[in-house]
DNA sequence: CGTTACATACCGACCGGTTTGTATGCCCAA
DNA sequence: TTGGGCATACAAACCGGTCGGTATGTAACG
C-alpha cells in the first residue's frame, strides 16, 4: 500500500507476487500446467528467473497459490448469490445459476475452472495439488449444499433429497459442463446444460 | 491379418505398436499428457527411441493413437447395453449405468476417463486433441441420445425434453463425476451422482 | 532351392534447445 | 548502511526428435 516515489518505478511485492500469480492464471487456463514453463510466466509478468524465485519456492509453491487465489476469486464472484440472505434460498440459487451462465457470455476468456483443470492434470500424481483442489471443491459444494437445506426448508420438496449429495451432483454436472464446453468448442452446450439444471433444482421442490 | 510364422514371432510390428498405446494410455492416466515423456513411454513399453518414432511420427501422433484406442475400447465396454436392441431402451439405459457403476468397483484402477483429461489440459492449445476428444464424446452422447429417442417413443415422457441435450447433459455429468471424484478422492461421489442420474432419467418419463 | 537384394523393425548414442532451479550482485528505500 | 526486491548469469537435468547402424523378414531370380 505505500506509494511514495510517483515517477520512479514502484517497488511493490505484494503486487509483483499478484502480477505472478496473474500471469500464471492466464497462461494456465491456456495450457495447462507442466504445458506451462516458469521462464513463460514470468516473460508474461514482466519479471525475470531471479525474481519470480524470491517470491516463490518452486514451482508448485506458485501451482498452489493459483489455486487459492482462484478459489478465492470464485466465492467473490459467487458472493452476489451466496451471501445475500434475505431472499428465498431458491432463489439465491437461481441467481447463483445466472452467474454461472453469465460466464458463458463474457467474450474476454474460454469458461474454464482452473480447479477442474488442476485437478484432471495434476491430482493423481501431486498430494498438494491434490488437497488444494479439493479444498475448493468442498468449499463450492458446501455453500450450495447450505443453500438446498434452507430451501428444505421454506419449501416442501417433492421427494426426499439430501442437499449435500446434490450439491457434489450440481459441482460434476458444472465441472463436467466446462470440460465438454472446451472439448467441443461450445458455450452454447453449458448454458443449456445450466438450464436443465436450473429446472432440476426447482424440480425438487413442490410449484409455490 | 497375416500370419506366416507358427512359431514364435519375435518381430511384430501391430502388438509393438499397441504396447506403445498401452503404455501411453497407462502413463498418462496417471500424469497426463505434458508430464508424460517419450523416454518414459518407451521405457514402459519395453523399448527404444528409436523404435518409438518408427512406429509414429511424434509424440502428437501417438496421443491421437492414444485417444482413438480409448474410444474403441469405450464403446466396446458399453456395447453390452447400447447393442442389445432386443430390451426396452429404458432398460438399456439402466445397464449403461450399471456398467459405469462398476468402473468404480475395479480396484485396479482409478476412475479416470483419458478423453476427459486431455479435453482439459490439451484441447485449447492442440487442435488435432481438441478434434479427437471431441468426436469420441459426440460419440458417446450420439448413443445415448439414440436411447433416450427410443425410450421415449415406447413410454410416455412425464414432459417435454429433448434426446440430445439430455444426452449432453448427462454426459457432463459423467465426465465432471469422474473429475470431482478423482480430485476428492472418491468412489463413493461418482457412485452416488450415478444414482442420482439414473432416477433423473426414471423421472423423465411416467411410472409403468 | 539358394543366393542376393531390398524393405522393415528396432537400437542407442547424440543434438539442439528447454526445463527448473541456484549463485551472485546491483539498486533503491528506510 | 543495510536489507529486501529484483536482475543477470549460469548449472544440470531433461525434453522431443534425429541419425547411423544392425538385425530380421521377404521377394525376386537363377
Amino acid at each position: 500500500m505505500p506509494k511514495k516515489s510517483p515517477t520512479k518505478r514502484e517497488r511493490d511485492p505484494a503486487a509483483t507476487r499478484q502480477r505472478l500469480i496473474d500471469a500464471t492464471v492466464r497462461l494456465m487456463l491456456q495450457q495447462g500446467f507442466s504445458g506451462t514453463s516458469v521462464d513463460q510466466i514470468c516473460k508474461e509478468a514482466g519479471m525475470t528467473k531471479g525474481g519470480f524465485f524470491h517470491h516463490f519456492e518452486n514451482k508448485e509453491a506458485l501451482g498452489t497459490a493459483a489455486v487459492e487465489w482462484w478459489g478465492r476469486m470464485g466465492t467473490a464472484l459467487y458472493a452476489e448469490a451466496w451471501q445475500d440472505t434475505s431472499v428465498d434460498p431458491l432463489e439465491q440459487l437461481h441467481r447463483m445459476f445466472d452467474i454461472m451462465a453469465g460466464f458463458t457470455r463474457r467474450d474476454d476468456n474460454p469458461v474454464v475452472c482452473m480447479v477442474g483443470m488442476m485437478s484432471q492434470e495434476m491430482s493423481a500424481t501431486n498430494p498438494a495439488f491434490q488437497a488444494a483442489c479439493e479444498k475448493e471443491l468442498n468449499l463450492w459444494t458446501e455453500n450450495v449444499a447450505k443453500l438446498l437445506t434452507a430451501a428444505k426448508k421454506r419449501h416442501k420438496p417433492k421427494t426426499k433429497f439430501d442437499p449435500v449429495q446434490t450439491a457434489w451432483f450440481l459441482n460434476s454436472l458444472w465441472q463436467g459442463s466446462m470440460l465438454i464446453g472446451k472439448a467441443c468448442r461450445s458455450r452454447h452446450l453449458i448454458r443449456d446444460n445450466l438450464k436443465l439444471a436450473r429446472s432440476y433444482v426447482d424440480g425438487l421442490f413442490q410449484a409455490n
